[in-house]
DNA sequence: TAGGTCACG
DNA sequence: ACGTACGTGACCTAG
C-alpha cells in the first residue's frame, strides 16, 4: 500500500466544528453539529488524499506534564459547553464503529501523540498529513509532514495546507521557531501568557531576526519598538515558561501499530446504524446503493388511471380528516399524489377522461371538509383554483417560520428536520435528469414522498408552531398571504415590449461608443466587464493609485473609482460604461426575456427565502427596478397598466424608523414623529440641540445616516464609512443620538441581550430569527450577530406589517368586487393596477388598510401616487 | 461554482 | 487585533 497516513487532532477538530457549524440535533435531541462537522472534514480529506492509513488522537482528562509544570495551565479555561461535551463520546463511538484507530496516552496531550507519531511515520518513509483546527501544530511541519487546517467559509470548508515552507512564507519563521513566536504572542485560548505589547507582527519580526527568545533576550536592547524591548526583559521568564508549554513533545513514547491504523473498514453495518441514528443523510449516501431509511414507500403507492378508480379514491379521501396532496406537472408525468394515511398513497395519472381540470374540481370539493396538506401550497392555489374557503396547510411555509435560515424546504428537508427520517431527495433518486415516464418503484417513491411527508409532518409542524408562539402568525399572516402572492404572480405586470427593446438598443449604441473611447484611452482593447482585466489596465498600465484590494486583486468598485475621478478621464467613462451595461443586461435585455404572450411579466414572489420575514422576488426580480438614477428610472416607463386602468402606488414613509419608535417606546422619538414632517431634520434638531429651522443640510444628512445606522445595528465603523468621517466622530454622533433617545439605546441593548439568551430575535408579531452567530467565538462573527439582533426585529416587524396590509387590501378589493388588482410589493410599497373609475376607492382602501395594519405609538403614514406608468406613479 | 459588482428596500 | 453597516437577486468573468 502507498505509504501515506492522515493523523487527526480529535479534540481540536471537534471543537472547531462545534463553533463553526450552527446547532444541529437529531430527533432524539442529541446535539450533533460537532460530530457532523468532524466527519465531513474527515471524509473530505480522505477523499482528497486517498491515504490508506488513518488514526485519530484524543486528549485524556487526566493531568499532563504541562499541568505539573505550570499549575495555571488551562486551569482558568472556560469549561466545555455541555452541548459539546456530550458529543465527545459520540464521535469516539462512531470512530470505533468505523474501525478507525484512536490514540491517547496518560500524561500527554493529543498534540504530543501527533508529534511523536508523525516523526515516527516520517522516519519510516510515510507522507504525513495532520488535520487539526489548532495552529500550534504548525511547529510540526516539515517537507514530508503537512499540517492541514480547515476553515469554515460561507460556501463550505476550505483547507489551508502548510509544509515547512508555507509556514515560513506565512509567518516568516521556521516551524521550530514558531514555538518561540508563540511564546512571545501568547495564546489566550490556551491560557498561555505572552509578552504584553507583542502581537503576531512584532513576534514574527523578532523571531525571524533572532531565531529564538533566548537570543532575542540577549539582544533585547536592539529590539524595536521600545515597548516590546522593555517588556521582553520584564517578562522573559514567563516567555520561557510559555515556550515550554507550547512546545510539542515529539518523543513521548507512544507507538502506533500501523497495521491497526487502516482506513478500509469504515463502511460497515455498525457505522451505518450510527449515521442513521445521527440522521447524517449525505454521509449515509457514501455507503452507495439506495438509501431508504423510511421503509418501502413504493409498496404503499398505487398508480391510478381510470376515472372510476379515481372517483373511488376521492370518496375514500373525503372520509379522512386530512390528506397529503401534491400535483406533479412535468413532461411525461402529470398527475396527483394523494396520501390518505401512512400506508395508503395514490398517484392519479392524468389520462383519458382524468384531466387536470377534473382533478381540480375534485380537490376543491374534497377540501371543503378535509384539510389538504401541501408541501407547497402556492402553485396548487393556481393549479386548482383554490381559495381560502378550501382548507389547506402549507408545510414549507410552516417549516420556514420555524427556521427561516434554511436554503430549501423540500420534502427530504422536512422529513429530516421534523420526522427524523432520512428519505432520498429527488437528486438522490433521479440525479439531474427528468422524471421517469413509467410506473417504476423509483417514480412511486418520489411521488409518494411528496404527499406522505407533508401529511406526516403537519401535526408536528403545528405543534412546533404552537410551542414557539407562531401559530397565530402562521394562521393570520403567512397562510393567507400565500393566496395573495399567487394572485400577484398570476396577474403579473404589463410591459411595453417594443419600448423596452428600443431602450435597450439606445443603450447598446451608447455602450459601443463608450467602449471605443475607453479602448482609446487605455491604448488597447480588453474586457471592461472583467474586474481583473480592468484592474490591470487602471492600476498597472495607467498606474492609478489603488485603494482597496479584494481577495483576488484590485477592487474596481464604484466606491473606489469615484475617488479616482480626478486622476484620469478613463474613470468617468468606465463608471458610465458600468451603469449602462448593467441597465442593458439586467433590465433591458434581461426583462425582455420574461415577457409572456399576454405582454405581461409574471415574476415569482417567494415567501420562504429571507431571514427576516420579507418576501423576495425572482425570475425576474421586480423589487430592484432602478429608481435612484434618472437614466435607470426611465425603465419604469415601460411598466404600464392595461387599457382602462391606472397605476396607484402607495409606500410607507420610514416604516422601519416608526417601528423602532414604537418598539423602543422612546418618548422623544415618538414625539418627533407626531410633530414633524421631516424626521431626519427633526432628529438633527434634537440631537444637535438646534432649532428645527436652523438645521443645516449637513446636520440633516448626518442625522439621516445615523437613523439608517441605528436600524442596521449601529457601529461606529459603519457610520464612519458611510459619512467619510473618523470612527471617533461617528462614535460621537452615536453617543449624542443615544443621549437624545435613551430608550432606543436600551431597546437595542435589550434586543441583543434577549437574542443571546434565547438564541433568536422576535418581531412584534412573534416571528423568530435564530442568530447562531451570537454564539461564535470569532469577534467579527459575533459582532455581526449583534447587528442582526438589532436589525431583525425592526426589519421583520415592518415585513409583518406590510404583509398584513397586503392581505387586507387584497380582501377589500375582492369584497367590493373591484376589477383593480394588487400586482407588486417592494418591501414598503404596494402597486395596484386600478380600473380607472375605481381609483378613488382603491386609494381609500390603500390608505385605510396600510395605516391600520398595525397600531403603533406613532402614526403609519403613506405616500400615494397615480400614473399611466410606474415612472409616473412614484 | 464563486467572487465581484450593482440594482433595490 | 479582529473586520463590518441590515435584507435581497441578477449578471458577468474566470477557474
Amino acid at each position: 500500500m502507498e505509504k501515506k497516513i492522515v493523523l487527526i487532532d480529535g479534540h481540536s477538530l471537534l471543537n472547531r466544528a462545534f463553533y463553526g457549524i450552527p446547532d444541529l440535533s437529531n430527533s432524539e435531541g442529541m446535539h450533533t453539529n460537532a460530530v457532523y462537522g468532524f466527519l465531513n472534514v474527515m471524509f473530505k480529506i480522505l477523499d482528497e488524499e486517498k491515504a490508506p492509513y488513518l488514526a485519530v488522537a484524543f486528549d485524556l482528562s487526566a493531568p499532563t506534564f504541562r499541568h505539573k509544570m505550570f499549575e495555571g495551565y488551562k486551569g482558568t479555561r472556560k469549561p466545555m459547553p455541555e452541548e459539546l461535551r456530550s458529543q465527545v463520546p459520540v464521535i469516539q463511538e462512531v470512530l470505533q464503529a468505523m474501525q478507525i484507530e484512536t490514540m491517547s496516552m496518560e500524561g500527554y496531550e493529543a498534540d504530543d501523540i501527533l508529534g511523536t507519531v508523525s516523526r515516527q511515520c516520517e522516519a519510516e518513509g510515510f507522507e504525513v498529513s495532520i488535520l487539526s483546527g489548532d495552529r500550534d501544530l504548525l511547529q510540526l511541519a516539515t517537507d514530508k509532514i503537512k499540517i492541514r487546517i480547515p476553515k469554515t467559509k460561507m460556501s463550505g470548508t476550505e483547507v489551508e495546507d502548510y509544509y515547512a515552507k508555507e509556514v515560513e512564507a506565512k509567518y516568516g519563521v521556521t516551524p521550530k521557531e514558531f514555538i518561540d513566536m508563540k511564546a512571545l504572542m501568547g495564546d489566550a485560548s490556551d491560557n498561555i501568557p505572552g509578552v504584553p505589547g507583542i502581537g503576531e507582527k512584532t513576534a514574527s519580526k523578532i523571531i525571524s531576526a533572532y531565531h529564538s527568545i533566548e537570543n532575542a533576550y540577549a539582544h533585547a536592547d536592539e529590539i524595536k519598538p521600545k515597548k516590546a524591548s522593555e517588556n521582553l526583559k520584564t517578562y522573559y521568564e514567563q516567555a520561557q515558561m510559555s515556550k515550554t508549554l507550547a512546545a510539542i513533545n515529539t518523543d513521548c513514547g507512544y507507538v502506533l501499530d500501523i497495521q491497526k491504523a487502516t482506513a478500509d473498514h469504515m463502511y460497515n453495518e455498525a457505522s451505518y446504524q450510527w449515521f442513521k441514528r445521527l440522521e447524517f443523510k449525505n454521509i449515509l449516501n457514501r455507503f452507495g446503493g439506495d438509501v431508504q431509511v423510511h421503509d418501502d414507500v413504493a409498496g404503499k403507492v398505487t398508480i391510478v388511471y381510470e376515472l372510476a378508480d379515481t372517483a373511488e379514491v376521492f370518496n375514500k379521501a373525503a372520509k379522512c380528516e386530512s390528506v397529503g396532496l401534491h400535483y406533479i406537472s412535468e413532461p411525461g408525468s402529470e398527475g396527483l399524489s394523494l396520501c390518505l394515511s401512512e400506508k395508503e398513497i395514490y398517484f392519479i395519472r392524468c389520462h383519458g377522461f382524468v384531466k387536470k381540470d377534473y382533478l381540480a374540481g375534485e380537490v376543491r370539493a374534497l377540501l371543503s371538509k378535509t384539510k389538504g396538506v401541501f408541501l407547497n401550497l402556492k402553485p396548487h392555489v393556481g393549479l386548482f383554483g383554490l381559495t381560502e374557503q378550501e382548507k389547506a396547510f402549507d408545510a414549507s411555509v410552516a417549516a420556514y417560520l420555524l427556521n427561516p435560515l434554511k436554503d430549501s424546504y423540500d420534502y427530504d428537508d422536512i422529513a429530516r428536520d421534523y420526522l427524523g427520517l432520512t428519505v432520498p431527495s429527488r437528486t438522490d433518486l433521479f440525479g439531474k435528469g427528468e422524471l421517469p415516464q413509467d410506473d417504476s418503484d423509483l417514480f412511486k417513491r418520489y411521488s409518494g414522498y411528496l404527499s406522505l411527508v407533508p401529511y406526516m409532518a403537519m401535526p408536528i409542524l403545528n405543534q412546533a408552531l404552537e410551542e414557539t408562539q407562531m401559530k397565530t402568525l402562521y394562521d393570520t399572516i403567512e397562510l393567507p398571504l400565500v393566496y395573495v402572492l399567487e394572485d400577484m404572480e398570476k396577474f403579473g405586470i404589463k410591459v411595453q415590449k417594443e419600448a423596452l427593446h428600443e431602450y435597450g438598443q439606445q443603450l447598446g449604441a451608447q455602450i459601443k461608443s463608450l467602449e471605443a473611447s475607453i479602448y482609446q484611452l487605455a491604448g488597447e482593447t480588453f474586457n471592461i466587464n472583467s474586474p481583473k482585466q480592468l484592474g490591470v489596465i487602471l492600476f498597472e498600465k495607467l498606474k492609478l493609485p489603488y485603494g482597496k484590494k479584494t481577495k483576488t486583486g484590485y477592487s474596481t468598485s464604484a466606491e473606489v473609482l469615484e475617488k479616482l475621478k480626478g486622476e484620469d478621464p478613463i474613470i468617468k467613462l468606465v463608471l458610465e460604461y458600468r451603469q449602462l451595461t448593467k441597465l442593458k443586461s439586467t433590465y433591458a435585455d434581461g426583462l425582455e426575456g420574461f415577457i409572456s404572450s399576454d405582454h405581461r411579466i409574471h415574476g415569482k414572489f417567494n415567501q420562504t427565502i429571507t431571514a427576516t420575514g420579507r418576501i423576495s422576488s425572482t425570475e425576474p426580480n421586480l423589487q430592484n427596478i432602478p429608481i435612484r438614477m434618472e437614466l435607470g428610472r426611465l425603465i419604469r416607463k415601460v411598466f404600464v397598466p392595461e387599457d382602462g386602468y391606472v397605476f396607484v402606488d402607495a409606500d410607507y414613509s420610514q416604516i422601519e424608523l416608526r417601528v423602532l419608535a414604537h418598539m423602543s417606546g422612546d418618548e422623544a422619538l415618538i414625539q418627533a414623529y407626531k410633530e414633524a414632517m421631516d424626521i431626519h431634520r427633526m432628529t438633527a434638531s434634537q440631537v444637535f440641540h438646534t432649532p428645527f429651522d436652523q438645521v443645516t443640510d449637513e446636520m440633516r444628512r448626518n442625522a439621516k445616516a445615523v437613523n439608517f445606522g441605528i436600524v442596521y445595528g449601529i457601529s461606529s465603523f459603519g457610520l464612519s464609512q458611510d459619512l467619510s468621517i473618523t470612527r471617533k466622530e461617528a462614535q460621537n454622533y452615536i453617543q449624542k443620538y443615544f443621549k437624545t433617545y435613551p430608550k432606543v439605546k436600551s431597546f437595542l441593548d435589550q434586543a441583543v441581550e434577549n437574542a443571546k439568551n434565547q438564541g433568536y430575535s422576535v418581531t412584534m408579531f412573534s416571528r423568530r430569527r435564530p442568530i447562531p452567530e451570537l454564539q461564535s467565538k470569532n469577534f467579527a462573527q459575533r459582532s455581526f450577530g449583534e447587528r442582526i439582533a438589532m436589525n431583525s426585529p425592526i426589519q421583520g416587524t415592518a415585513a409583518d406589517i406590510i404583509k398584513i396590509a397586503m392581505i387586507n387590501v387584497s380582501r377589500a378589493l375582492k369584497a367590493k368586487n373591484l376589477k383593480s388588482k394588487l400586482i407588486l410589493q417592494v418591501h414598503d410599497e404596494l402597486l395596484i393596477e386600478a380600473w380607472e373609475s375605481e381609483t378613488g376607492t382603491v386609494i381609500e382602501i390603500l390608505d385605510r388598510e396600510m395605516k391600520r395594519a398595525a397600531a403603533l405609538a406613532v402614526p403609519l403614514e403613506i405616500d400615494v401616487h397615480t400614473g399611466h406608468n410606474w415612472y409616473e406613479a412614484k
